[in-house]
DNA sequence: CATTCAAATAACCGAATGGTTTTTTGTCAA
DNA sequence: TTGACAAAAAACCATTCGGTTATTTGAATG
């Protein structure tokens, strides 16, 4: 279904944009789910919810075994990694920022506490 | 703009889920770029670009900083933070997978060669 | 002052999104 | 075999999205 690297990052990352799915795969890391399970749990119809597991299939983040007229959902935790790996580029700019507020913190104690 | 810790992940997951928006984050992220500057680094229009350095700006992810007739735009890490932390609540499912993974290839090394 | 250039704004367009209700399609059980 | 149940499929709707062109705003420059 998702052809390139690109286009991996497009489906994860849209994905996650939707508090219902985030929600969803915090369900399903704590268990696997059936579908009907996972329907009540939101205040929105059963259809939509099976929409948003669409969603998370089709971005490679859950995987679906159908066991006669149920279906159980289970996390596919490696499509997160996809994700975290883009992140991770830019692991060393926020760090950086985190240095510098750490670096200001202890010039502040030091002025408001001189020896 | 963005009130809530899930409308924080909101803007920035659906941010981070459009190439044209991820390329511009790759350019901002080697140094800081002016509008006009980094438009002609697209094959869509001036206003396009804008717009989506708007949604970039609304998810937190950029800055602009206006000089005359000219705006200047720099990367602002922190909010990748947010999506970074959301991302390591599920690390240590696939760190599970990892190591499964390189406990098969093990398995596998020493079946295939058997000391 | 008139011009030019950077950017925003407005108006518009087609496609995708998130939701609904209704209608199939299967599967289990009485 | 006749329901009942789980899920998908279909049709529909309003909103958002990613893009366009044309117009306006505002600052630098001749």
């Amino acid at each position: 279904m998702v052809e390139t690297r690109e286009q991996a990052l497009d489906a994860v990352f849209h994905a996650l944009a939707d508090p219902t799915r985030r929600s969803i795969l915090r369900m399903l890391a704590e268990r696997p789910h059936g579908l009907s399970e996972l329907a009540p749990a939101f205040p929105i119809s059963a259809v939509a919810v099976s929409k948003h597991v669409r969603t998370l299939e089709a971005a490679g983040l859950v995987a679906r075994q159908v066991q006669g007229r149920s279906h159980l959902c289970r996390l596919e935790p490696m499509a997160l990694l996809t994700a975290h790996r883009w992140l991770q580029a830019y692991e060393r700019f926020w760090s950086q920022r985190l240095d510098a507020l750490e670096g200001l913190l202890e010039e502040m104690k030091r002025d408001a506490d001189p020896a």
